[in-house]
DNA sequence: CTTCCATTGACAACCAGTTTCCAATGATGG
DNA sequence: CCATCATTGGAAACTGGTTGTCAATGGAAG
């Protein structure tokens, strides 16, 4: 490697690096869904209800539905799905909401926390059996750059969210 | 209960990075799905057809449906069925299998391959673009982060992809 | 040659998400 | 007050993936 030539073959070398970036990120993400629903299957729950209750867990105030899925990054309707199966299952409540009479605000039920800590507990061994491999320095690190990649593709594209 | 805990209230602190970083994967994951959707609708592609072809492309030589869906990360069934609507298209060809004579060899068409090519120029704008901004040296990073992190998802578990 | 087992394609059911439409509600301006 | 418009929940159709089952094929052992 001691020629100093900016551009041998590839055009651009940074955008190979990417590339291969981006690729890991879609095989990484398919292989943790699945470990997770394998993870939480045993509580009678999928990784998408887990995800949901940790949502609403994590907020630490009663959200309605929008809320919720703007925190997820999904769309409304898709949060609302996922949101009344928890509502028949009886891990989450709707509660009143005294700025709108249509849209409720949800919390956890005691067995939805419960059941969410559980969840968790499980979460976190694995974590630590991942935190064993990879110092805390290089999580770090890597979450930088998927935040970076993150804002440069969300931001410039300006008809993303507004539902039209 | 009142061992002298040297973990206050976080029990494992890298571990709380890896589930930071687990939860920018998914994040990104979403966004750059439906970047790529966008970005290959003009060509009337979506993500997933578009993959299917690089897998195709990439390979070199042709493939069986389940030798495709090995290299892709999904099950057989999965990736035959975008195979099959990719055959309705006319992108890719099924070419008779001298070894096998129920499961074909598939290879792109002309146009299947005339239409990755544009595919895969319209991404390497957006790559370049991504470059501008991560370093390769930290995108190979995180992508080494993330494979670490594959391989300890994906070994340990034996029962993952036997299909049974 | 025959029997048995693994591989493969086809199909159906399902999960999780999206888009698109509609009806009901809330807020705002006349 | 009332008309209008944005927000919200509900339902349906669609995409892309999964699992499970079945029949056909191929290979290997008897």
């Amino acid at each position: 490697m001691n020629r100093r030539d900016p551009i041998p073959t590839t055009p651009e070398p940074g955008a190979a690096a990417v590339t291969q970036l981006v690729l890991r990120v879609f095989r990484l993400n398919g292989v943790l869904l699945h470990r997770g629903d394998q993870l939480v299957a045993p509580l009678g729950l999928t990784s998408a209800r887990w995800q949901m209750l940790g949502a609403i867990a994590l907020a630490g105030t009663p959200l309605t539905a929008p809320q919720i899925a703007e925190a997820m990054g999904v769309t409304r309707q898709g949060a609302q799905k996922q949101l009344n199966m928890l509502l028949e299952q009886g891990l989450v409540e709707a509660r009143p909401n005294p700025a709108h009479r249509r849209s409720p605000l949800y919390v956890l039920t005691p067995q939805g926390l419960a059941l969410y800590r559980q969840a968790d507990a499980l979460w976190a061994a694995q974590a630590v059996e991942l935190a064993a491999l990879i110092p805390s320095a290089q999580a770090h690190a890597a979450t930088g750059t998927l935040e970076t990649m993150l804002h440069e593709l969300h931001t410039p594209n300006l008809s993303s969210k507004v539902e039209s």
